[in-house]
DNA sequence: TCCGTACTCGACAGACCTGTCTACCTTAAC
DNA sequence: GTTAAGGTAGACAGGTCTGTCGAGTACGGA
């Protein structure tokens, strides 16, 4: 870990980069260890010294996701202040990654259908998938909604829905399709009457 | 094909329930050939000569999950005679199958995610997410909306959401979820003003 | 009785998989 | 100059995978 600078990347990185392009694109199972070290540029053992096995591997490639997705939601939050233009701009988000024309669904809902029960690698999907849910019923909290986590449940399947359109349909508009769903549901969902101010949010 | 009676189930019928239940609950590169064969008490040569390959009976696997779908919807759209009830009803259905324990998810979304691209299995997958989102826009066309297409789409969001949020978060209530969030999709989205009986329906 | 159909059994080829191991190289710090 | 860390190269073990093949069995109809 001493100087790692432009000039060449450490092969933990180069390896990460390797597994997040093969196995995103084209699985993890079909995808194997040889293949990944070849298109990484590094050697065998240098995988195995740094990730222990292939699960670490794979579970190191999900937790950058996660980070990767973390960075750009919180980057849309700050481009709004109320909590409703918030949970829209989530959306916003996932349609910009839908642009990519590598864009193959989401990577641990696919990562998830080929791993074993209660894997690793199945844990940390569900870790994200229990970061948005929370970070949904935050900003509906905060937006004064009475029951914000049905809303936010609701929500959580448009977001899945349009992911999985997006790549099973070729269909990179499923963004706009569930965020006009999303809005149609914020505006009818009642509000808690113990916050009038809240009440004053609504456009 | 002659005598095929209750005594014993040809090696096809025991191939494709054997398949169904592997396939389905561990996934399809993960359950080899010789595990299917022993499982449905059957000769490797059986499988060969029935369906020429294993993709060929991960084909005939969701060719029957798709048969069974449109059984289950089928029988449901009976039971209703308004077009925005059977749209509904399509929910309950789909709710119905998350109590299985065995649930596991989208047999077609994950195969996909297992599949390479332009493979046979994602075209079955493909005609059967298109017959649900045809038959959504039939239903939707009926009922006198505006804009049956869009609201189709939206439908089917919420119904593969879900599905994914059923097995991902071991949610049955998440058919519930949906169907409400579609009530309300269907409570507000705009009717065509060239058929006011349409309207009528309205409760 | 003979024939065709459907099926079983087990061995096998050839490929691919993960993971380990030995031996060697480069670089930087002390 | 020595040492240690991080990396490379490639062979190898032991297993699993799909798909093929030859040989034999059970049975129903002509």
């Amino acid at each position: 870990m001493a100087a790692r600078t432009a000039a060449k990347a450490s092969a933990r990185e180069r390896l990460l980069e390797a597994a997040d392009e093969l196995f995103y694109s084209e699985g993890i199972q079909t995808v194997g260890i040889d293949r990944v070290i070849e298109h990484a540029g590094v050697a065998k053992a240098s995988l195995y010294n740094t990730f222990r096995s292939k699960e670490g591997l794979v579970c190191a490639y999900l937790e950058l996701r996660f980070a990767r997705r973390r960075d750009l939601v919180a980057r849309t939050l700050t481009r709004f202040r109320a909590p409703r233009e918030q949970v829209l701009g989530v959306f916003d988000a996932l349609g910009e990654t839908f642009t990519d024309p590598r864009y193959n669904g989401c990577a641990f809902a696919r990562a998830t259908s080929e791993a074993p029960e209660n894997s690793a690698v199945r844990k940390v999907a569900e870790d994200c998938r229990a970061w948005l849910r929370d970070l949904f019923a935050g900003l509906l909290t905060a937006a004064g909604y009475a029951d914000p986590d049905t809303l936010a449940r609701q929500l959580l399947l448009l977001y899945d829905g349009a992911a999985q359109s997006a790549s099973l349909d070729h269909d990179p508009s499923a963004a706009t399709t569930a965020r006009a769903a999303a809005s149609v549901l914020l505006d009818t969902a009642p509000l808690t009457t113990a916050t009038p101010t809240a009440q004053a949010l609504r456009p």
